[in-house]
DNA sequence: CTGTTAGCGCATTCAG
DNA sequence: CTGAATGCGCTAACAG
């Protein structure tokens, strides 16, 4: 391995010389400056990451922990993530947790050994929240992206327009006659699940609709068979049962409909269905489902900006929240008026 | 920070037994184990990894380049990867080159830097060989994914049955009764467009049909938009128009069903297609595409069972080379008798 | 503008 | 079974 001491030597100068070099600090020649970089390509060094990091408490990469990038929605988050983290020179280390909060807990172990730099977190529920937090005594700056933890005051977070976009999505609904609206939700220990059920049971309330406990369905985020929850919801008396559904995720929307099909329920004549979040459509031409889709890759690349800025201690002491608005798309499986 | 001296002072012995508890080494005994167990946990001691990594010279990360994550192709791989590395303790480094030479160069750069233990590498072309080669000199395993360099004779890799899978593809076209056959296919200067074409060839070959250069056409396995090759592949005189069409990747068949479908050419029945790879159908109960489906999971979780073997020294000197099996799925996009 | 000294936290080596 | 000494490659702090 080439160190800078090869360098040095060869250079005729001190390894603090070179380290200035390769640090780009000010206060060099120009002429020490070209024939140490002569050398350092000449020799082909590489800078030893974990002596820097050792010696400055300063590291170069990232981590990022979500739940699953098979989602296309986390996907998308990821390569947002490590665009924006590329060009500011970290490098991402991807964690999956699948919801499960041991494998969480060993991540946020394994980032502290590590020594990341910081991290961008979405929490597997609010079972996180005490690890989570115990980062704070370590000083590794993290942001909270898409789920948040509850009572933080403490982290920057982006974070999705939850009630809001809930409250159009129903309301649209709303408009198209529906009264008997279910919502097939994700576990309710999750913050998006949480506050999207809130809009969806305010947005009821605002437009004088009763709510129905019956009309609560919670199974959760993955992708899954929810033909369980679908029976039962067909199994109400005709006059009883939901119109329209309100799936709180991609994959329980995607998975709601796969379930209706097999029963020959035709999404939207026998019930429509909205969503939070859909899959990309390569193939279809014409977007299927009602959605409020949420700007995936900000929430990776605004983000890591907020996270760097940290790192970086540019930013201000007071955490911020930056709340992404949806984007909302009325597509067919909810454009049938009753 | 907590370090093996404040352990090693409050339990009252040494640093190193402290270190020898911590990489539980043998010749410890079962008391003092114990009570420095305890004080780990009791002080909540982690590891500071580039300490380890600097004296020890061995790291507990690994780096994956891969082309794009959000190819859902490599979103699989990295999952796979991600899976097996958490297994046996890594971390995983997240590399998306977009098939651009200059960043894979600067990430294997950074990864020599990082002090990678390894890294799993999905090559972005031809232009890629010198810069993975000269990772030999720098003793850093590497298992090449999905697509190899010329004149490998050194890197474990996991590929496809590019040749044997495309000759099934292509037979299956032959059975249908299609002898006028374009494909489609990415930049021959990589492997697997290189391999899948060649399969191709052979196979018109050993049919007795003969090739024709007007039906080879090149672009690249982005997902972007291809309906100047369809047009032109449109443009020919009705007699010479292929009646189907190899595309060698999920995003060109994609794109091509998408720009067929803008100029009114029905598939099956005016044109069939073939693909290698498809994308996930969350939402078609029935899959349309015909395919060489790849066990991309396998590429990301196998390539890093293979690479840590290699970084813990258990596996023999000369490389190896896995082949990974494509499944066949011919569905309706060739489902018609010409 | 450049060099010297010291030490980051840990594991290797050698003693005992 | 346990400990002491040493140095990995680098940069912070200070000196010149």
């Amino acid at each position: 391995m080439v160190t800078i001491y090869d360098i040095a030597k060869k250079a005729n100068v001190s390894p603090m010389t070179v380290s200035r070099v390769i640090n780009k600090s000010a206060n060099i020649s120009d002429k020490t400056r070209e024939k140490v970089e002569a050398i350092i390509k000449e020799l082909n060094y590489h800078p030893n990451n974990s002596a820097r990091t050792l010696v400055s408490k300063k590291s170069k990469t990232i981590t990022l922990i979500i739940t699953d990038v098979t989602n296309p929605f986390f996907t998308i988050v990821a390569r947002g993530a490590e665009d924006k983290a590329l060009q500011a020179g970290y490098q991402l280390i991807l964690c999956n947790t699948d919801e499960n909060n041991e494998k969480e807990s060993k991540y946020i172990d394994m980032l502290i050994s590590t020594g990341s730099a910081g991290a961008l977190i979405a929490p597997a529920n609010d079972n996180s929240t005490r690890k989570i937090k115990s980062l704070i005594k370590y000083d590794i700056p993290i942001v909270l992206i898409d789920r948040t933890i509850k009572n933080n005051t403490v982290f920057d977070q982006v974070v999705s327009d939850n009630d809001t976009s809930s409250r159009k999505l129903i309301e649209h609904l709303i408009e198209k006659g529906h009264r008997k609206i279910a919502i097939i939700n994700g576990p309710l220990t999750i913050s998006t699940a949480r506050e999207r059920q809130e809009g969806y049971l305010s947005t009821l309330k605002l437009h004088g609709i009763e709510k129905h406990e019956k009309y609560l369905f919670e199974s959760n985020f993955q992708y899954n068979d929810i033909s369980k929850i679908v029976s039962k919801i067909l199994k109400f008396p005709i006059e009883e049962r939901p119109t329209a559904i309100f799936a709180t995720n991609n994959f329980l929307a995607l998975s709601t409909i796969k379930a209706l099909k097999k029963k020959n329920i035709k999404v939207p004549d026998d019930i429509a269905i909205i969503s939070y979040d859909d899959v990309p459509s390569y193939t279809e031409d014409e977007p299927f489902l009602s959605v409020a889709r949420q700007p995936a890759y900000n929430f990776g690349y605004i983000g890591m900006q907020l996270l760097i800025e940290r790192i970086e201690e540019v930013a201000p002491k007071e955490p911020r929240k930056i709340v992404l608005p949806s984007e909302l798309y009325f597509n067919s499986s909810s454009d049938k008026n009753l």
